[in-house]
Parts: C-alpha cells; structure tokens; sequence
DNA sequence: AATGAATGAGCGTTCATTCAT
DNA sequence: TATGAATGAACGCTCATTCAT
C-alpha cells in the first residue's frame, strides 16, 4: 500500500488565477485520477473486487484500459487508493470535534447524523462495504482502516465514554468497555441495506436513533 | 454438518450390520458430498467466491476436478448448496425454542449463548461472513437467508420482545421496533474478528453480554 | 479398423428352438451391440463425431456408459463400426445382380430404385452423409468405404456401361469413363437434403430419373 | 481475399506515399484477420469444426490464442466469417454474367471452367467441403449458403436452361426442371477427392466436361 | 458381464498486464 | 502522456476412458 503520495489535499487549494503549465497539467492528471477512481468505486461496489474488469473501470471513466496503469500499479493499488482516498478524510474530520464540550446526548447524536448524512447517503457508504466484504482478503486494507480509523476514533471515543459514566451520563460502563456496540447499528445498517433492502428496507435513522433511547436509557415510544 | 472431518471417517464403519451396497454407495456419496463441501467452505472463505478455484476445491477434497460436477450443477451451486447445508438446520432450530415460557433476561442470554457456540465458535461462523460478503452480488442468496433465516426468525422475536415491553420486563420499544438492534453486535462481531482480530481481538461473548446490559437497563459493572 | 469378427452373418441363423446356454448369452450380447450401434448411429447423425457424446449413446440404447467400452474399442471404433456394419451387406447385394441379362434402362432403373428404396428411404442415408461427412477426416473409413463399395461396384458398373455403348444402348462413352456421373446425383441428394430441405425440398427420385432421360437421351417432359 | 500470404507481405511496403497511421492501423488489422481466417480455413479443413482447436488456429496465425477473440466473437462466429468471406465474393460474380448473349455451349463451358479454376483448384474447394460437411450441424449456415448462393444462382440458372430449351440448344426439360443436376458432377467431384484422391484421383475438369457431353447430347469420344 | 462413479487431460474463453505507436 | 492491440496464464467445465464393485 501507500507509495502514492497524497495528492489530495495539496490539489484542493490548487489553482486560483491561471495556474503555471505544470500545474495545468497536475490538474488534468488530478482529474484524470479522480475519474478513473470513481469509476472504479462504482464498478468494484457492483462486482466486488474479483469480478471487477478493469476494462468496465476503464470505459467508464472514458479513458484508455493502458492509462490506469498510469496511475496506478496495478488493479490492487487502484483499490486500495480507492478505499484509502475516501477514508481518510472522514476518519480526520471526526477525530477532531471537541466532544467533552457537548453533552453526551449532543455527542452521540452527532454521531448518528454524521453516519446518516457523511456516510449512508453517499458514496461512502459502497466504500464501507467493500472494506467489510473484501477486507478479510486484504489485510493491507484491513490494518490501514484500523490504522487510520479504528485507532484514531475508539480511544477519544472510549475516553468521552467513559467520561459520560463518571459523570453520570450513562448509567453503565458497557459502551466504555466495548465502543463497538457504538459502532453495531451502523455495520448492521450497511450490511441490511446491502442484503435484503429489497425485501424490507430499513430505516437507518431511525435505527440508531432507537439505539440511542435504549443507551442513554429512556424509554422512547414503546 | 458439524465440526467436519473426524464424522466423516467414524461414519465408514458405524454400520454394523454390514449394509447394503446402495446404502453404502449413498454413505460414500454422502462423504464425498460432505468432504466437497467442506473443501469449498474452506476455499470460498479464504478468497471469496470469485477468486476460489475449483481447482483447489477438488485438491483439499481429495478428489479430482471433474468429481465437483457430479455432485454440483457448477461453482455457484457448490457456493448456494453450501450456504444452504450450513443455514437450514441453525434456522429451525432457533424459531423452535419456547421462548415465551421463559423470561426475557433467559430468551437473550440464550441467544447470545447460541450465537456464541453454535454460528461464532464454528464453522457456521465462516458462512455468516460469506453471506455478508457475497450476498450483494448474489441476490439468490439474499433471498434464500432472508426467507429461511430473516423471515422466520424475526418476527417470532418481535413477538416476544413486544410481549416482554407489555410485561414491564423492557423498559423501551426500540428492540420491539428495530430486532436488528439484537442482531447488530453479533453482526459487529462477525465484520470485526474478519478485519481486525490480528490487532485487537474481541470478546464476542463479553460484548454480547455487555450489550444485554445495556438493553436490560441493568448497571453492569462500570 | 476391423480386429472384431462380423457377427452379424452368424446371428442371423441362430435361435430357433430352446437356444443352448451359451447361444442366448451370444443372443443377448448381439441385441446389446445392435441397440448401442442403433443409438450411436442415431448420435453420430444428429451431431457428427467429434460432437457426439458417448453419455447420450449410452442413454440412448439403454446400457451404461462402461458398457459401450465391453463392445467396442473406443469411440472411433464405435463410429468405424457402425458404418461397416451398415455398408457391406449393401456392397454385396449390388455387384451380385446379373447386370449383362438386363437392358440398360432396367440396369438403370434398378439402380435409381435400389438407391431411393434401400438407402435415402432409410437410416442408410445418414451412414452415407457420415461418410461424406467425416470421411476426411478418418483415412481408414474411406479407404475402407472405397475397398468394399467403390472398387467393387465401380469396375462392374463400368463394364456394364461399356457394353451399353457397343451395343449402342448408350450414345457417348462418357459415363463408361466416368462412372462418378452416374452416382454424381445421387450424392447430390444426399448433400441438399442434409442442407437445404428446409428450404426447398428436392424430389430425389424425381431427380435421379431425369438425369437417366438425360443419360439415355430421351427427351423427357420439356 | 483470394490466394493467401504473398499477399500480405507485399502490402506492407506497397504504399508509396507514407499512409497515414490510421490506415496502416487499419491495414495491420485486415492482414490479421486475414491470417486468422487463412489458419482457420487450414484447420476446420484438416479437422472439421469440433475437433479443431483454437490453440492451433492461433499458432499458425502466428498471433496468441487470445488475440483470436478480438477479431471474432467465438470459435462458431469465426467459422461463419471464414465461410462468409469465401463463399459471398463468388455467389456476386456468378449471378452477374450475360447469359442469354451466349450460346449455351458456352455458358455451360464457363460455369465448368469457373468451378474447375475459381473453386476447385483454390482454397474456396476446402469452404466447399465443409459447408456439405457442417452445414447440417450449423442450421445457420446452411441457411446462409441457400440465400447467398442457391437462391442467387438457381433461379437464373434455371431460367437461362428454360430458354435453352426454348431455343432448342437442348433436347429436354430435365436440366431445367433439376437445376441440381447441373451441380451434381460438381458435389461428386469435392467429396470423391476428399475421400478417394489417394486410391484413385478424379480427373474433375473431365469430369465435368464429360457432364456436359451427354447434356448437349454430342456423342464425344466413346 | 454390467455398472456408473471417478478421473484428469483438454479446450474455449477471459482478463490483468504490457508495449509499440 | 495516452492508447488499445496483443499477450498468455489461468480457470470453469466437458467428456472419453478407467476401474472398483
């Protein structure tokens, strides 16, 4: 993984008056690279990563099979460029939020709306299940999602938790000792939307919000 | 099913009353069948269904490549035939308990026993995560688990946990409304031991139970 | 080619009270062998050689797949055997009848007859597309269709024709040198009717006999 | 197409004028496919359509298996190509000749001369062949050689017989009523030299000459 | 003798990757 | 830089043949 380095932010405040030649040119590349790397997001959601064809990449993007490999090494790096190019910036934005400020209510529902509205109703959404379905064959991929994301959100996460017991907050230690029941109802979200949609849709929102009322141990509508 | 291999071999001499050839030509079928799709549970787990050669089915079988398509149409029905042999049996067995009798706090701590032994200490759980993983590309497969697991499950669940609201022993509906909010860390921890159990195990049973806490509204340890 | 003894001469006679032990198993072997030739010439019509199935011969005639190997070599000798055991009771039958008693015409006739009668009427057809067929592609099939048919027929038939010429039945000696033309329609029928019957259906006896008014010189319905 | 390899080597250089990169392109392309078809039209003859292998087709191309595919759809397509390629150029040129200016001697002379030089001694002999050989396995193909050819031909042929007869150039109506039988000498000669040549060559333009003798009713060498 | 399960070589087809232009 | 034709390894599947029963 990584080599590539992070064209990204520096490509944001790029070009204001008439970029310099060179710049003109990093940005045809740069869109080049955003092409190829949303057609690649669509093609692998729909297929998974094996199936994809690099040629269906290609088309869709509207450029040649040959200049994929010009921007990256080859079908694996695509993916994992992919994967990496809409984790990172989510996983930087959440870190940074100043929760002891808010009330733990105010935190998690947050949190909630965060999912709903940055992940669930996006693209990312598609990035999120292909880490959950292909990850296990990538371990790369795996270790940098917990690297850049899991390691970066649980331990603020697990402080601001534990923080909301001591000060009563939350009437139990559980959510501290295992953030992940946070995190159950939005994995449970994506892989429902992505299973039995069909059969019975799910509403999202109102799945975390249901798991919020039983957290913070009010009763809801019963 | 069960736990593979040792049923296999004992089955071979169990019979005492020396057979009939057609019964032991069905036992033989019948291990093949087995040996076959353990194999391929094997392989599809390891590498998904796209990138599983049949090639290495038939080898960790013990059998040779032709010997799959006599007891399979072809590659996707081994894939279903094995969801399917794994499902079934678990499905029944669960709607079956008389969950009624017993009080909530049993029910739960039952399921999450359940879960814990029967889907994440097996086998069973490596088809789990191959439905979760596949089933967006093979909508068959969708269907078929939410028909015979979703569809029969869910709402026998329903029942009782509304029933448990009206006997005062939940203190809120949410559970009522979303029974995937039961489900969900079961789900977590399916995605979580396939993607990061090499940086930071998880305690399955310790999780589920901590989740039980929380729906029971008890205290737990802090 | 050849190796297995023509049985069919032998059976033919036998069985005609209480057959000894050893006779009816002979018996038995004979219709098994008839009912596999029966299917593979059925097969081997629809779909040529190579794209023929032992599998659907087998099921076809009512035996297993293995038993086909108990009376034949393999595959080619199957096909090698079919058309011998089709071709040479024919062979003989033609170069037996005393050609020089009859007027040309008769000879003639005759010929149109026997062919229309005995082989377009009947499976014999499909043995003579095979060979036309597949011939190419198995040297020993035509050499073997050569020896026994052509050079015993032809030089009979040349004779004949020559006979005709002196004795002025026959106006030019192109036939005598060419007994290909006397034939030439006939295959003609066999060709079209496997090609084009669908399209156009060809009156093959009405074809043969206005090639013997062209032959003889008469001038027919204008 | 016409007579293979020299062919294409010459065109390489033959442009004088430096052809844009386009055409050569494009050149390039139509001389492998022509390779393609020329190592196919050497195969399917020597083996027949199933037991060829696109693997050697391949190798006497001189391209890579894979390469076959991004000229022709499939194995099937590619063998419908290679018959369409050969077969519609000469169906046209048939069709077209002034037949009613010429003598019928003459015409029939011509079709004799253009079967003998423009079939029989070029490859279109081989396209012959395994059109009478596949065709009844390849409805489609039957079916395109009856609308490309037959139909095309027969009627004009007929008509151009009719008026022969009117004419008195011949002597009965069986040609015209048979137009087959005009071709039959022709059928006799592409399946007698692919099965009989080694043991007895056919001398095809006597052949066909010796047809037309007893047609015309001209006594010719006895 | 008869069966049919098992074998494994073989083939059509695909597709990631390369490279001449 | 970009192209897309070409490559060839790889894989799913078939089927003639074998062989234990």
């Amino acid at each position: 993984m990584v080599e590539r380095t992070p064209k990204f932010a520096v490509r944001k405040k790029a070009a204001s008056t008439r970029p310099a030649p060179s710049e003109r040119v990093d940005d045809r590349r740069g869109e080049r690279r955003e092409a190829i790397l949303a057609a690649a997001l669509e093609e692998f959601s729909a297929r998974g990563f094996a199936a994809t064809r690099l040629d269906d990449v290609a088309a869709r993007a509207g450029v040649a099979k040959g200049t994929i490999y010009l921007y990256f090494e080859d079908k694996e790096s695509l993916f994992q460029e992919l994967v990496r190019a809409m984790v990172v910036p989510l996983a930087g934005s959440i870190a940074a939020a100043p929760l002891r400020e808010m009330p733990i209510r105010t935190v998690l529902d947050m949190i909630v709306e965060a999912f709903v509205t940055q992940i669930f109703a996006t693209r990312r959404k598609d990035v999120m299940r292909l880490i959950i379905a292909e990850g296990p064959r990538f371990p790369k991929l795996a270790e940098f999602y917990y690297r850049e994301v899991i390691a970066r959100v649980f331990p603020v996460l697990r402080a601001r938790l534990k923080l909301a017991v001591e000060r009563g907050e939350l009437h139990h230690g559980a959510l501290a000792r295992f953030p992940q029941l946070l995190a159950a109802p939005a994995v449970m979200a994506l892989v429902w939307s992505g299973l039995f949609d069909r059969f019975e849709p799910l509403d999202v929102r109102g799945l975390l919000r249901a798991h919020l009322e039983v957290l913070l141990g009010q009763g809801g509508e019963r």
